[in-house]
DNA sequence: AATCAAATTGTAATAAGGTAACAAATTGCA
DNA sequence: TGCAATTTGTTACCTTATTACAATTTGATT
């Protein structure tokens, strides 16, 4: 079956500096409506999470930015990084003690990721019915449901085809 | 709406007691058949498990067993722990950095962890339909699901009750 | 423009989580 | 008994994350 390309689907080809752009654009409008700042620290931390395209570690998140001028202390990129979360703009995966931007800020979203374990891209799926069922399975045990992970290792299109080759 | 008591429910009130030495039993049955062996700090590790019926990091299950003799290295406590999670008597809880007992082992499951904040208990609920709505949701992407994690942070029935009160 | 409080950034120190490598002891079996 | 495989113990170290506090920058207000 085929498919649209998404703004969320990191493994379909696309204009990475497009879709980077667009993103950033994005992230400052939100942040303006919100009355918060895109200082540099900030705006360079999630330029990095954009152009990599991946989910990344902390501490390589903190070389880059050391490379850049900034402190090379591990507060800098947790603060950066934790607001960045905090204002939907990035996601943090468990399972992978990593960060990852946001492939669709605004949409007010709390996403299902989907990492490939081999080329370790993370795209974000439509998550509504996943959360509905989770919701209802958790309330057959009288659980509220208030904030869920949800993250599947597994094969992108790119990667399953060169395993099948 | 009321819910049947069930063993992966850990807020229904129930027999502790019987709960634990069912897992015990159950634990040993499967793994005789697996041919493996459920030696003595593996399980002290699982009893310390079960008996606190909730997540517990590395390190303070490490804690409990060098009380019991057992040695006081990080090594010792990773290595049951990965043991047990292996064997599926055990899970390990990524949003946490925890482990927990598997509350019913056997069932060939992928579960669904429900975390409430307040108490810490941790309960596994059905997952057949969460994986299945995962899956599709995936493979709208071209993405195949091998593993996935999926772990909600909420109320319990009982932490809610003394909420609303 | 000068001032001040709030927000942000920098740095040091350290806690918490996790693994690699190898030695010693135990187990199961020929 | 003797030997290989498994398990346990220990050392050393690596990665991830937080606390606390100082220095700086920003924006609002006079």
């Amino acid at each position: 079956m085929q498919h649209e390309p998404d703004q969320g689907d990191a493994f379909a080809p696309h204009d990475h500096a497009l879709c980077q752009s667009r993103a950033l654009a994005e992230a400052e409008e939100r942040l303006r409506q919100q009355g918060a700042r895109l200082t540099p620290v900030r705006r360079r931390t999630l330029e990095i999470l954009l152009e990599a395209h991946r989910a990344m570690g902390a501490y390589e998140v903190l070389d880059r930015l050391a490379e850049a001028g900034f402190g090379r202390q591990p507060p800098v990129a947790y603060r950066a990084l934790e607001f960045l979360v905090e204002h939907g703009l990035a996601h943090r995966l468990q399972r992978l003690n990593a960060f990852a931007a946001c492939l669709h800020p605004g949409e007010d979203h709390a996403p299902v990721f989907l990492i490939c374990r081999v080329c370790d891209k993370v795209a974000e799926a439509h998550a509504a019915n996943v959360r509905s069922e989770l919701s209802s399975a958790a309330g057959e045990l009288g659980f509220t449901v208030e904030r869920a992970t949800v993250e599947a290792l597994g094969l992108c299109p790119a990667c399953a085809g060169r395993d099948a080759e």
